[in-house]
DNA sequence: TTGGTTGCAGTGGTCTGACCTCCTACCTCT
DNA sequence: AGAGGTAGGAGGTCAGACCACTGCAACCAA
């Protein structure tokens, strides 16, 4: 009955399968059950759980279930931990990606939300805390809305891995500027989004990394992906 | 013999056996005498080894044996493929992202090479041949080996990424801008490189892929990652 | 000789069913 | 009511068999 007249490797067809049928549903059933099911045996549907554990799509943990995840900076976070061992390398790098990434998903976010988006932007700035432990996450969350609204999901993802990795030094950073002041910065941002401008945008990013990096006892940059010459991106007007 | 005084999950410590001991091997053993060898079930193994081919360690095929390969960006092409299905809509964002990150690339490019690197770069401007077929992997190699140069691994990860899922429209874009068009505005750069100017290099390299971008029938842009005002970032000296 | 064909041996792919390890929730005892 | 133990069920590992694909070498025909 499951019988299929596949092609290619079983395994893709159970990835394909699970991915279109449990998308919304929190567990998978358990293995034995699960393989039956589908008509597989279970170590083709273990590949297959693993290959879409890898992949950020599930969570198995030992002793309890499958969990439906979906998670897909996951294995873009792995390779740069795999490719960057050395932490703080991976942060001095991830700091630099962020220079020059950050303002140009604010600009675009100014260039493209229209009112829902805004009003998105505006709920996630609110949530800013006064609490360092409600602060991180939210900034993250912040941040995070800020490059959806961008609508370039490359970008987006990139920044999803980045964030991932460096929630620890996010804490710090925070610390050394101050919520007041990351809060005002965030403001700056919003402002400008609200407003649709552009250049605004990407300026009041670009202050806002610069300061959280200049804050942060991670190293000097090895190298300036927007170029030591100032007037050139952040000559936009500003508070 | 091989019973180790593990605690975490079997396959973890597989996949780092392999990685170390198999790094420089052309082929890995065949499944069953390496899962002997290892004291291993070959279910252990095979998950092992499947981990690894995700995350572009390793490359089995059926019926011949599993390659020792090094594609850390293969996880990420596929999570991208995954995320932006539609063809189009992906070639667009990536081809915005190369627009930021190009000549953010060519900046640190030309601020951190030595004569060694120079040399390389050299070389590799020199493979740019006469027919399309030469053209396109020495194009594609050209880049990477920019971005190799700038020193930021996280970006040559992201770029390495975008070039495997595109290299059919480098061909459209190589093919319409024309061979030696490309090869003078990769002259450009590697000028610019020699010169150790970073703005020069910035300038030259988001001409070249402007032109590309303009030149190849990929949708309008949704967002300009740097802008509409032109004279933020191209204003540096330029032949 | 040369060309295509066939068969075989070795590889990864899948199946089965058994046992081990871990987590949870329930139950018992205090 | 709380702390502790226990049984069930989840994933993890194992063993051995058979299936499907690939490459090569031996073979046969022109």
């Amino acid at each position: 009955m499951p019988a299929s007249l596949r092609r290619g490797p079983l395994v893709d067809a159970i990835c394909e399968r699970l991915a279109r049928q449990y998308r919304s549903v929190p567990w998978l059933p358990p293995e034995r059950a699960l393989s039956a099911r589908l008509g597989v045996s279970r170590s083709a549907l273990r590949e297959a759980v693993q290959r879409m554990e890898i992949q950020g799509l599930l969570e198995v943990k030992h002793g309890v279930g499958v969990r439906v995840v979906n998670k897909p900076q996951a294995p873009v976070g792995a390779t740069l931990a795999r490719e960057l061992p050395d932490l703080t390398e991976r942060l001095r790098q991830f700091a630099e990606v962020r220079l020059l990434v950050e303002p140009a998903i604010a600009r675009a976010a100014a260039e493209r939300a229209g009112p829902a988006e805004r009003t998105a932007l505006r709920v996630a700035h609110g949530r800013l805390g006064t609490t360092l432990d409600e602060a991180v996450p939210a900034d993250l969350e912040f941040h995070r809305t800020l490059a959806e609204l961008a609508g370039n999901r490359v970008l987006s993802l990139m920044l999803s891995s980045i964030a991932g990795l460096e929630a620890e030094t996010r804490r710090i950073t925070l610390e050394h500027v101050g919520l007041a002041e990351a809060a005002a910065q965030h403001a700056r941002i919003v402002e400008a989004v609200e407003r649709g401008d552009g250049d605004a945008a990407h300026a009041a990013m670009l202050a806002h990394v610069r300061a959280a990096r200049e804050a942060t006892p991670v190293l000097a940059p090895s190298f300036s992906p927007s170029g030591p010459r100032s007037a050139k991106t952040s000559a936009a007007r500003s508070p």
